[in-house]
DNA sequence: CACTGTGAATCACTTCACAGCG
DNA sequence: CGCTGTGAAGTGATTCACAGTG
């Protein structure tokens, strides 16, 4: 009773994973998994334990089983995983098997950088798209794409079958190109824009902004700042401050690699 | 891993007034709820619920509430919390009272970016100096910034008093630049080369993957078709799975704000 | 009376520890 | 015997629901 997981029957007869729902902290994890295999793979291994990928993904080793398991994995049992079986899996549970086409709006300084990023081809995508609202940048072209005007969009979207959206705007342009990017259809939208999105319920929204993840840094550099007992550690603005009575002993926030 | 052994333990030197150690989900909303604040401010707010704020940030309005009150907050019931105190307080906490000097290492395509990127400036961080390994970049300017060469690192991490360390290398490059990192004195990096790091424990990481990012939305797209129309789970015999019936409310990515 | 702050309940994820298989 | 796979225990985060306050 305690898992709403309906599966968990020794039954492992079906070699073909259907899609499991599985936790979202693993599905998050999942890339990193694939990534290190291929990794093992250019190293000249083909199975590997769950230690060693643990180790290569930057994880602790029950956690990776526990992951690998949620996806009904193929181990054996005294000797590891093989590694290409363990990739085809993670590949066909992550919808790799086929090439996502994503369209790529806001062709500015980051958008540039997305379209001569090299990581998209070799890890399951296409850039089939490039998108601005600047009438001035329209027609330039990278990497053998010409920019289009965003007006354009709900063309080329049907055409190339674009179901992924890459916002690289200015935050006031965001939610504007989030609509229109839903109005032609695409269902998962990677945001740089430093704004929340407002979008319909079956849309996806991922979110990565630059300035969050230094700030989180930046909390961490303090605490460990007054930890070490630099009390003297001064904003210029008037140090007040209120005690923040708080007494909990320190909790090992877990450093070092990955997690 | 676990082992939380921080540099020299304080034998318990009293009470000096430390920062409450919030939970980490709590440490990685409040720079949206900082972004969110200014945004406010700029549109002539000085109050606000928090549900009014919990809107803007994207989140529902009980969470926005127990986090705020881990640091202790200043809300005034019945009417909301101030927003000027709200934004100090949260600036406090995360360390932004100073203004943080960053390295920026690897001036590609992405590094160029960066560089550019205003964001950093507007939101407490100050890109110190820019580094590289390839002679033919050192010396180049960007934004008023030289690029040096990587091997000077430690003198310049010196003197700019540089704590955040932010890698766009190439992946292979990745590992050793992080070394250099830390040996100049860097205790925080952001990672945006697809690769896990191996960091002493006292030293920060967090990882930005584009691929990474793009895998998970792809799992999700994979699971709305699926669920929504592929009628023929192709498949043998006996395992599949049960429909999943009941679409999901909420999984974890951002999905429909708004309230 | 509308709002915050918070204990209590719930849910999600992680870790432990070991049964059982190859 | 070494390793995977997994119940069960443990930990952390979210949500609920309401007491209490300005």
């Amino acid at each position: 009773m305690s898992q709403q997981r309906p599966t968990g029957t020794p039954g492992r007869a079906g070699h073909v994973p259907a899609l499991p729902d599985l936790p979202e902290a693993t599905v998050a994890r999942l890339p990193e998994y694939l990534r290190a295999l291929h990794h093992l793979i250019e190293a000249g291994h083909d199975t590997v334990s769950s230690e060693g990928l643990a180790a290569a993904a930057g994880v602790n080793s029950a956690k990776l089983r526990k992951d690998l398991s949620h996806l009904g994995s193929y181990g054996t049992r005294g000797v590891g995983y093989d590694i290409a079986l363990l990739v085809e899996q993670i590949e066909f549970v992550l919808g790799l098997t086929q090439r996502r086409a994503v369209a790529l709006v806001g062709i500015g300084n980051l958008g540039h950088a997305l379209a001569g990023y090299a990581g998209f081809g070799s890890r399951g995508f296409r850039i089939a798209a490039l998108f601005d609202a600047d009438p001035a940048r329209v027609g330039e072209e990278i990497n053998g794409l010409v920019v289009r005007h965003i007006d354009d969009l709900p063309r080329y979207a049907a055409e190339e079958s674009i179901a992924i959206g890459v916002i690289a705007t200015p935050a006031a342009a965001a939610q504007r190109v989030a609509d229109q990017l839903v109005a032609a259809g695409v269902t998962s939208i990677l945001n740089f824009a430093p704004c929340v999105l407002a979008v319909p319920e079956n849309v996806d929204v991922r979110k990565v902004d630059l300035a969050i993840e230094l700030q989180i840094l930046s909390f961490h550099e303090h605490r460990k700042a007054t930890l070490t007992g630099l009390p003297g550690n001064r904003g210029g603005s008037g140090g007040n401050f209120p005690a923040l009575p708080r007494a909990l002993p320190d909790t090992g926030t877990q450093e070092a690699v990955g997690t």
